[in-house]
This record gives structure tokens, C-alpha cells and sequence, in this order.
DNA sequence: ATTAAATTGTTATAATATAACAAAATGTAA
DNA sequence: TTACATTTTGTTATATTATAACAATTTAAT
């Protein structure tokens, strides 16, 4: 479950723009479909982006700089994100797995550490793009 | 175990860097150490990276914008990756756990897609970090 | 009201990565 | 070993992604 944050303008008009898009956004994606809003310059949309991400409303697609609405009510703050990415048409689809994040929140490396974050994306073909 | 590939003299240059760097270099940081061997432009540096990644000798740590050479024997032609990165020192460790790569390799969506390839970043504090 | 913290606006610049095209080196097969 | 295709290299320019620095404004607690 989400903590629950009050998004500030620039936030929630970012935020609004990728939740209602079918894929991850881009950055400066992002920042040409906002303009019209007032907001004008990158570090403005990196700004909101940074703060999104922290408190997990959104996540970064790190393989694609890239980035996607949380639609996973089990990813806390973007501590534990795993994603299927599409290597034809680049659809990405947020893992909600109780089996895979338990095993990824209890492992530990040979020497015993655990970890306190992952961030894990699976690449293949997508239903749609298979069957072609 | 990795195909051996024989590496060209920009992909070598590039490799031995890398290969005897304790740290994930970055691409420009790899530019300015091979300049005096003549290597001069980032195209040069980007396509013996791309190379390197796609033969498996190198992988990128895609959170970081970073590359590490491969001491990793079970991963096969970056096909399958985890790595561990200390948030305070930013070491990065290849892990090689078997249990882990099987699990992934195994591991199916609710849909029972399988995956051809995956990525997998922890994060943490490394042993001297934690310490501290 | 006072003050601290967070957010915004703005300009400039840094860092990461690719496009396009020509030349050279390498591999393969008559 | 010549002819041809493929890969690699060199080079210039440009595209894409992201942050620095600083001032102004808004918000949230005292
Ligand atoms: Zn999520
Ligand atoms: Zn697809
Ligand atoms: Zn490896
Ligand atoms: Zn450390």
C-alpha cells in the first residue's frame, strides 16, 4: 500500500501524463506533452520525476530511462520493482508476484548480506509480439 | 563459459581497461584512459562497448551507466545478470548463485511467459560501509 | 507573524549516446 | 590471389539524458 502524499502541481500534472499512458515515458517525452501546462524546462520535470519515483508512484525503467504509472500494490517507495519488458515493441508490464518478491527480499549473497532494495527486469516477447 | 571470441585491437584496448578496473568504468572516463592509444571518439569507445556487452566479456550496470568486466562463468553471453551495488562506495559485485539463476530462469508470469534474458540490481551496504 | 523547508522558475551546462558516411582491414570463395 | 562481401575503424556532427547554480515563491510549522 502506498503512503499517501498531497503531489504538488507540477507532480500531479507529471504524474497524470504517465499514468494515462499505455507505456514508459520518457523524459523529454514527457516535458514536450506538459508544455502546454506551463511547465518549460527539464529540470522542472526531472524534479517531479525524482520525487515520484521516491515515493514510488512511479518507477524508473532503468534499461530504457524510461518511466511508468505503479500499478503494484505490493512495491514498497521503489524499494522492490520488477518488471517483463518486451524487446519487440517495448511494452513494459509491472510484476506483481508474492513468490518472486519474497525470494528477491530474502536473499543473501554468499557472505550473508541482505539487501534493502532490487530493482529486476525480465526481457522477452510479449503475447502479441510472439505469435507473429 | 564464454565463447572465445577473438577481440579486435579497439574492443581489446577497451576490455583491459575495464578488465583491470576495480570499479564499473564509465564510457567516458574509458574515453579519456584510451586516448593516448589513439582511440579519439565516443563512437569508437560506444561501439567496442556494445560489442563487448554482446559477447558477454562485459555487462552493463544499467543504474549506473557503468561497465564491469565479466568474472562470472554461469552467466551466459549477458543473458542472465545480478548484480549487488553499495549505495554509499558504489562497489559492484557480480553474483553468482546458483539457486538464483535458477529461480529466474525458471521463473514464469501469471500468464506463463518465460523469459529469454533478465537483469537483476541489489542494493545495500557492502561489508566496509556498513561498519561505518 | 516568523521562520524553516520545500517547491518552482530560469539559464546554462554536463554527461550519455547515436546518425551518417567514407576509408581501411578482414574474411570467404571462386 | 583476385574479387567480393562483411566487419571494423575513423571522423564530424548531433541527439538524448540529466544536473549545477541561484533567485523567487509557496507551504507548513511554530
Ligand atoms: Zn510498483
Ligand atoms: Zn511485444
Ligand atoms: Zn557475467
Ligand atoms: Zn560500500
Amino acid at each position: 500500500m502506498h503512503k499517501e502524499h498531497t503531489l504538488t502541481k507540477n507532480q500531479q500534472i507529471i504524474f497524470d501524463l504517465i499514468d494515462k499512458s499505455p507505456e514508459p515515458m520518457k523524459a523529454y517525452s514527457i516535458l514536450f506533452n506538459v508544455q502546454k501546462k506551463g511547465i518549460k524546462a527539464p529540470l522542472q520535470v526531472y524534479r517531479a520525476l525524482d520525487k515520484l519515483v521516491e515515493i514510488g508512484k512511479i518507477h524508473k525503467i532503468e534499461s530504457r530511462n524510461a518511466f511508468i504509472a505503479c500499478h503494484n500494490s505490493s512495491c514498497q517507495m521503489a524499494k522492490a520493482t520488477a518488471f517483463s519488458i518486451c524487446e519487440i515493441c517495448e511494452k513494459v508490464t509491472e510484476i506483481s508476484n508474492d513468490s518472486l518478491s519474497k525470494y528477491l527480499a530474502n536473499f543473501k549473497d554468499k557472505d550473508g548480506m541482505k539487501y534493502s532494495k532490487y530493482n529486476l527486469e525480465f526481457f522477452g516477447l510479449c503475447k502479441k509480439c510472439k505469435v507473429k
